[in-house]
This record gives C-alpha cells, sequence and structure tokens, in this order.
DNA sequence: AAAAGGACCTGGTGGC
DNA sequence: TGCCACCAGGTCCTTT
C-alpha cells in the first residue's frame, strides 16, 4: 500500500496526537506479521511516554521512553486513530491504548508490515542501517545516482526502487516519476547520463512533494490516520493509465512487465534509445 | 558479488 | 451464483 507520501501522511495525522502521551496498554490480538511481533512489548510498554514520532524510509519510528517502536505498514497495513468505542473490525491486529483517551489501532489484512521493538540506537537496526538516502533530503542528488549506476547491470526502474539506493520510491511513484523525467523504465542505469540523473532526481522529488501535499494516494485500500482518502491518485499521469492517450503528447500508454511489477510509460516520451 | 526469483498473506476483480 | 486465475501500494531472503 504505501509508499513514502503515504508513511509522511500517516506520521503527520499521527504525531500531534500520540506525541507526549504515555501508553496505559498494549492489545496483542495478532501477532502474525511479517516477523512476529515480540509478545513483551504488552509488558515493557505500559507506563512508557511516546517521545517523537519520525520516519526513516517506508519506517515509522515512534521513540519511547526506553527505545523505539518500529512500525512497516507493508502492502495493507493501516495506523488507525479510534477510541474505545470503535467496533474492532476484521485484521485489527494490534491497539496501542494511551493515556489521553486515544487508541492507536494497527489494521493489515495481508500481514507484510511489521511491528518490532527495540532498546539499541534504532538507526544502526538491521533493517534500517543499510537503506540508502532519503529522497527529499539534500544528499540525493544527480551525481548520487549517476556514480552508484555506473558498475550496476540493472534497469532504472528496479534501480530507483531499491531500497539501499534510495528509499520510499515504490510503484507507483516510480512510474510517475520515470515519465516526468521522460526516461524509459527499461533503459540500463549504465547508458543513463548524468544530466538524466539530475532530472530523474528532481522528478521523484517533485512527485513526492506534491504526493505528500495531497495527502498521499488512494487506490483501494490507502487510508490516513483518520481512516480518510488521499487525494494523488487524480494527479497520476501514467500509473494505471494503459491503453489511454499521453496527456503530454497522444501516444497510447503503454504497460510491460517488470520484476513482477507492472510498469506504464509513453513510447514516445519515455523513448528505449535516448539522444543525448 | 550482484541480480533474479520466491516467499510471505488476504481480498477484489474479471472470465468462464 | 460459484470457482479459478490473476492482480495489488513491499521487501527480505534464498538461489543462481
Amino acid at each position: 500500500m504505501p509508499e513514502l507520501p503515504e508513511v509522511e501522511t500517516v506520521k503527520r495525522g499521527i504525531a500531534t496526537h500520540i506525541e507526549g502521551a504515555t501508553i496505559q496498554a498494549v492489545n496483542l490480538r495478532e501477532r502474525r506479521l511479517r516477523w512476529e511481533v515480540p509478545e513483551e512489548i504488552a509488558i515493557i510498554l505500559p507506563g512508557q511516554r511516546i517521545e517523537a514520532v519520525t520516519r526513516r524510509g517506508k519506517y515509522l519510528l515512534l521513540k519511547c521512553t526506553n527505545g523505539h517502536l518500529l512500525i512497516h505498514l507493508g502492502m495493507s497495513g493501516k495506523l488507525l486513530l479510534v477510541n474505545s468505542e470503535v467496533p474492532l473490525k476484521k485484521h485489527d491486529h494490534i491497539d496501542f491504548i494511551l493515556d489521553n483517551h486515544a487508541w492507536l489501532r494497527y489494521h493489515d489484512p495481508r500481514r507484510f508490515g511489521c511491528i518490532l521493538w527495540t532498546a539499541e540506537p534504532v538507526l544502526q537496526h538491521r533493517l534500517l542501517v543499510n537503506l540508502g538516502v532519503e529522497p527529499l533530503e539534500i544528499d540525493f542528488t544527480g551525481d548520487y545516482l549517476f556514480n552508484l549506476a555506473q558498475n550496476k547491470q540493472i534497469v532504472v526502474k528496479k534501480f530507483i526502487m531499491d531500497n539501499h539506493i534510495v528509499v520510499g520510491v515504490g510503484n507507483i511513484y516510480a512510474n510517475e516519476s520515470l515519465f516526468l523525467a521522460g526516461i524509459h523504465p527499461e533503459r540500463a542505469v549504465n547508458t543513463i547520463n548524468l544530466q538524466e540523473f539530475q532530472r530523474l532526481v528532481t522528478a521523484i522529488q517533485q512527485i513526492l512533494t506534491a504526493a505528500i501535499t495531497k495527502g498521499g494516494t488512494t487506490l483501494r485500500d490507502f487510508a490516513n490516520s483518520e481512516g480518510t482518502a488521499g487525494y494523488f491518485q487524480q494527479e497520476l499521469r501514467i500509473y494505471g493509465r494503459a491503453g489511454e492517450k499521453c496527456e503530454r503528447c497522444g501516444e497510447v500508454i503503454q504497460q510491460l512487465r517488470l520484476a513482477q511489477r507492472t510498469s506504464y510509460f509513453c513510447p514516445h516520451c519515455q523513448p528505449v534509445t535516448k539522444s543525448i
């Protein structure tokens, strides 16, 4: 489900409601997520204060008194702000009950997400320590991508979706960014020049920033912490539009499959062979 | 060592 | 209506 803008939207949605609150209880109804949710969190979290909510890639980090909760929403996860009155739905796996009458409820039909606990420095956690740069921070540049690309035998769409390179760019925004930058998703990264990578970085940053402003993309089941939709899907130019006309040039949008993910492109705006 | 593919899950959709 | 195949916003782990 969520790419970086959706996770950022959730982060902003919950932060003001839970920062400063103290956890009173944790209801663990279903611990079988991507990794088993540690049973100890129901013991050690009560009494701890949530000091800050941050994000690294698509991981949400809840800084608590004695450590961090590390939360990933996977493909179908939601974090909802509810209260004690809201009836349980199927796949409502975990509740964090706070002392300010807010409940933070984790819901995840596919259970690809995770909720883990660490008392160690959180950025050294094995899931975070090897992550690439944040796409909206200053070290994400055309030079950075260009230098990493030189020794790689990989197509550009897989490259920008690789979390060890840059975090947070999932299938939707990879497609949108490549369209905006005019780069075919199957271009080998070592054929892409610096100028093109600079264009791509700008495109990724524009797309992600705009999506955050709109509250993320809602296709099927994304919801922010209030349970409402985002609006960026109305801005999608290429994703899901195979067979439609490119709004820039009128050519029919094509789709192909790359690494088991559907990719969309305009054959005219994103030529396979570039002209330098 | 890098790259490709499999694995983990449920739910919705479209075809027959 | 039912059954089946396939697809879905992710990414770690295993195999090649």
